[in-house]
DNA sequence: CTGAAAGCGCTTACAG
DNA sequence: CTGAAAGCGCTTACAG
């Protein structure tokens, strides 16, 4: 017995292929002893319509491409990787299959002809992205082909591009971190910013910038080096930044990420100094390994799993056609006190 | 301009659809001249054939299914996410994309019919298992349908089953784990098992087994706790076991996984037990966590990447009707000295 | 080398 | 309430 048909299924029920089709997508207009003759029909034969016929007929795929733009060291950054979690069961939840890509780099033009292809053979409903840099041209391009895009960290001017989706962390948590080293007594207070193609870095800056502004505090660019995203880059900055001001350090370092904070570590520990006894540090982000290093990290914490379903639900609601969808969201950071940051006597 | 079909194109280029089928399609009977002519007009245009037309008529998805299997626990487990880097990875590298669902457990009906349903429905020409328990009915019945089915840790006698390929941890890493430890003078070791539903668990714990055979040490059933495969049941068993045995403690603990050695590890702490100093730990994965742990962990590691690459290679060579496919392949663990087992006097 | 035509498996106006 | 028919966008024997 080869695989059967909506029209084997319809013999079998002693109906047609219309009707067939009519139990399956729930048509009202179906009487109830129809219905369920069909219905026995098409489970006793395990019964499945192909998509390909659906999808030829005007059905929509209930698919979400995810495409995971990236540097391979962030790929294996434990963070990072959970994410994926979180984007399949947001959309599993209602009813989304996701379709993931992992993309280098968004500069080379197959990349982005990989990605533009799985768009335009109607593989998928909607894409999310997730690493890009803000303003890509491809992510525009897609836009302004009509496309539903779900952006994470991505920040445009222009918030109204209808079917632009975005979730981003929320602005003023580097000051937060200021306020509560500022709090603990820290008066000299260093910076290991990000990547600046990433929006969030940017704006995670000019929040800490912020903090110091209100708290009065001196910005010394001898104490501010930029780091990037990962740990080696964090270590490095850090390495970089201490070494040359060893006669006059800071007592507090802020990490753009606990990522780039787990570098800041190793460059202490490679310095002498020691944590939080000579230098304090503070995160972003409540990566789980900040639990076990040594000190286990302070820091501030995302819900990445909110972020997402955030994402997600208002990406299916826009190709629900919902009315009135929260184009774009910030969520905000939760203070996670560790062991990383001592009071000092100002 | 809506979008465009093969038949705008035709027109475009001056031929029939057919000829622009064929050259899509790369069909070897297509004048140089004329392919050009259509790929120019192809490419102006942004053109892409709509996977619903190719489906209908024959053409495979070049999609992977994804099916992970297991507790949310696992899904927060840094090591773990990282698979699914390394399965889209290598299914990009043969031009394949993936569908990926995480799915609870294989007992709710619901969420087996999800599985099914994704088969049936033909959205994948292939499934790729993780995490799922051995004799899985579920993949069974999918493998008697006919499906090509890729498992990760999945074990039958019957290995000669069409279609299904295996991947699977060299059954003797327990022996290389007792070796070392004895090779350290450790003579009084113990077991953290695993979860007896996971064949390599079990193949794990009889290869220990065939260690303590090989050097004639003593089978203690005090010092043989099952702890499953993640960190709190690791945690929970070592605790247990240790608790009960304080007046004859073993020198030496081999934990199933890295997950499960880093509950020994707070299992230990937890009692006074130092590490090393009373108690050697060795684990099994090469989990980036046992980098960072205190004291950092020795473990077998396996090289994971190579691990799903094997799996998805074999897949997609079976899709592809290649000849001699192997069906079942073991990959072989490094031992990875750390410094959480240290070398005792008999 | 190439076009006209059949066919893939659905869904959905349309007509009754 | 229900069936016959059209149509979705491709690919591929078939015929020339």
């Amino acid at each position: 017995m080869s695989k059967l048909n909506s029209n084997d299924i319809a013999h079998l029920a002693g109906v047609s292929r219309s009707t067939v089709s009519r139990v399956i997508n729930g048509y009202a207009n179906v009487p109830e002893e129809t219905r369920e003759r069909v219905m026995k029909v098409i489970h006793e034969n395990h019964y499945y319509p192909l998509i390909s016929g659906r999808l030829l007929s005007g059905k929509s795929t209930k698919t979400l491409g995810l495409f995971w733009i990236g540097q391979p060291q962030l790929a294996s950054d434990s963070l990072v990787s959970n994410y994926f979690m979180h984007i399949i069961d947001a959309a599993a939840q209602r009813g989304y299959l996701v379709l993931s890509s992992v993309i280098d780099n968004l500069t080379d033009k197959a990349n982005v002809n990989h990605v533009r292809r799985i768009f335009m053979e109607g593989r998928i409903d909607a894409g999310i992205f997730v690493g890009e840099n803000n303003n890509e041209p491809l992510v525009e391009e897609l836009s302004s082909l009509g496309m539903t895009l779900g952006l994470f960290d991505y920040y445009h001017e222009n918030e109204d591009v209808p079917g632009r989706i975005t979730v981003n962390f929320e602005r003023d948590s580097g000051e937060k971190a200021i306020d509560y080293l500022y709090s603990l007594g820290h008066r000299r207070i260093a910076l290991i910013d990000g990547d600046f193609s990433r929006i969030s870095c940017v704006h995670r800056h000019e929040s800490y910038m912020r903090g110091f502004m209100k708290h009065n505090l001196p910005v010394q660019n001898k104490w501010i080096a930029a780091g990037g995203i990962v740990s080696q880059g964090g270590y490095e900055a850090a390495k970089r930044m201490l070494s040359a001001c060893m006669d006059d350090l800071p007592t507090a370092i802020c990490a753009n990420n606990d990522a780039a904070a787990f570098g800041v570590y190793k460059a202490c520990r490679e310095l002498g100094l020691s944590i939080p006894g000579q230098i304090s540090i503070i995160g972003h982000d409540g990566h789980e390994r900040g639990l076990f290093t040594e000190p286990p990290l302070t820091t501030l914490a995302f819900d990445f799993r909110a972020m997402f379903a955030s994402l997600v639900d208002r990406v299916v609601d826009t190709l629900e056609k919902k009315e009135n969808v929260p184009q774009s969201v910030f969520l905000p950071s939760t203070l996670v006190e560790r062991a990383s940051c001592r009071r000092i006597d100002a």
